[in-house]
DNA sequence: ATGGTGGGTTCCCCA
C-alpha cells in the first residue's frame, strides 16, 4: 500500500500535470492540499477514471483538502475539534483500510508576530485535541499534508537565514511537537537522517533551480503505522518540468 | 530591505 500527499496549489491548474503522475506513480491514496476549489468545481471523472474515489473538503479561492483512494473510503470527518461554521477546509479524516487518515493543511502563518502566526499557533493547538481524541495512538495513524513547519536545521536550506523565520520558528516547532508527543513519529526521519530533503522551494526565488527549499510536507506516523512503513520517498522529478506545483509529492509505502 | 512568481479573484489576496 501506498500513500502520497502533494500540495498541488490548485488541483484545477494542475491537472495535466497530476493525472500523468497519477498512471505513472498509481499510489493507492493520495491526499491532496490547496485544491483551491468548491466541492461542485472538484474535477472528479478523470481520478474516477483512474479508479479513485474521493473525499474532499472544498473552498473557493483558497485552502481545500482532498483524498483520493483505490481502497473504500470510509467515516469521512471534515475539519477539526473546534472547527465552526465557516472555518477554513484544512484538515479531512477517513479509514482506509486499517489506516486512520488525517490529511493537513496547516495555516502557513505569513510571519512571526502577525495575526496570521497566532492563528497559525491556534489551529496547531487544535489540532492537537483532534488527535488527542480521535487518533488513538494504539491505532495505525497516518497523518499527512502541508504542515508548513520544519522540524530542524536539516530541513532547511540556509538555517541561519530562516533562524526563527515563519516554518522555522520555535514556538511552531513547540505546537508540532506537541502534536508528535501523543505518539507520532516523523516517518521520512526513520530512512533518511541526512540534511537536504525537501519537500517545498519558493516559486519568487526560483529556490527549485537554486537547490534552495525546505521540509515542510510530512507523513507522521503512530507506532504500529510506522513499524509497517517501508520507506518515504520525494518525487522531486514531479516538482520539476512544465507549470509544476511549488510542492514535490511525498510517498509512503506500507 | 525588498521583491521576486504563480494561482485565483475581481480591481488585490494568499503563499
Amino acid at each position: 500500500m501506498q500513500i502520497a500527499t502533494w500540495n498541488v496549489n490548485s488541483v484545477r491548474a494542475r491537472l495535466e500535470r497530476v493525472l500523468p503522475w497519477l498512471e505513472a506513480r498509481r499510489p493507492d491514496v493520495v491526499c491532496l492540499q490547496e485544491i483551491k476549489c468548491q466541492d461542485e468545481q472538484f474535477p472528479r471523472e478523470p481520478f474516477e477514471d483512474l479508479g479513485y474515489q474521493i473525499a474532499l473538503w472544498g473552498q473557493k479561492t483558497y485552502n481545500g483538502v482532498a483524498i483520493l483512494s483505490r481502497r473504500r473510503i470510509e467515516g469521512v470527518v471534515r475539519g477539526l475539534v473546534g472547527d465552526g461554521e465557516g472555518s477554513e477546509a484544512r484538515a479531512i479524516a477517513c479509514q482506509i483500510d486499517d489506516f486512520l487518515l488525517l490529511n493537513l493543511y496547516v495555516v502557513n502563518g505569513e510571519k512571526v508576530g502577525s495575526e496570521k502566526y497566532a492563528k497559525k499557533l491556534g489551529w496547531l493547538e487544535r489540532l492537537e485535541r483532534t488527535v488527542a481524541e480521535r487518533f488513538p495512538s494504539s491505532e495505525r495513524i497516518v497523518l499527512c499534508g502541508d504542515f508548513n513547519i520544519t522540524f530542524d536545521d536539516r530541513d532547511v536550506y540556509d538555517p541561519a537565514a530562516w533562524h526563527e523565520k515563519i516554518l522555522c520558528s520555535t514556538p511552531e516547532r513547540e505546537a508540532l511537537g506537541r502534536v508528535m508527543r501523543l505518539g507520532l513519529h516523523d516517518a521520512l526521519r526513520k530512512f533518511d537522517q541526512r540534511p537536504g530533503v525537501y519537500t517545498w522551494w519558493d516559486f519568487r526565488t526560483k529556490g527549485f533551480e537554486r537547490g534552495q527549499g525546505l521540509r515542510i510536507d510530512h507523513f507522521l506516523l503512530s507506532e504500529s503505522a510506522l513499524a509497517a512503513c517501508r520507506g518515504v520517498e520525494v518525487d522531486l522529478e514531479a516538482r520539476g518540468g512544465p507549470k509544476p506545483s511549488d510542492h514535490a509529492p511525498v510517498l509512503a509505502t506500507f
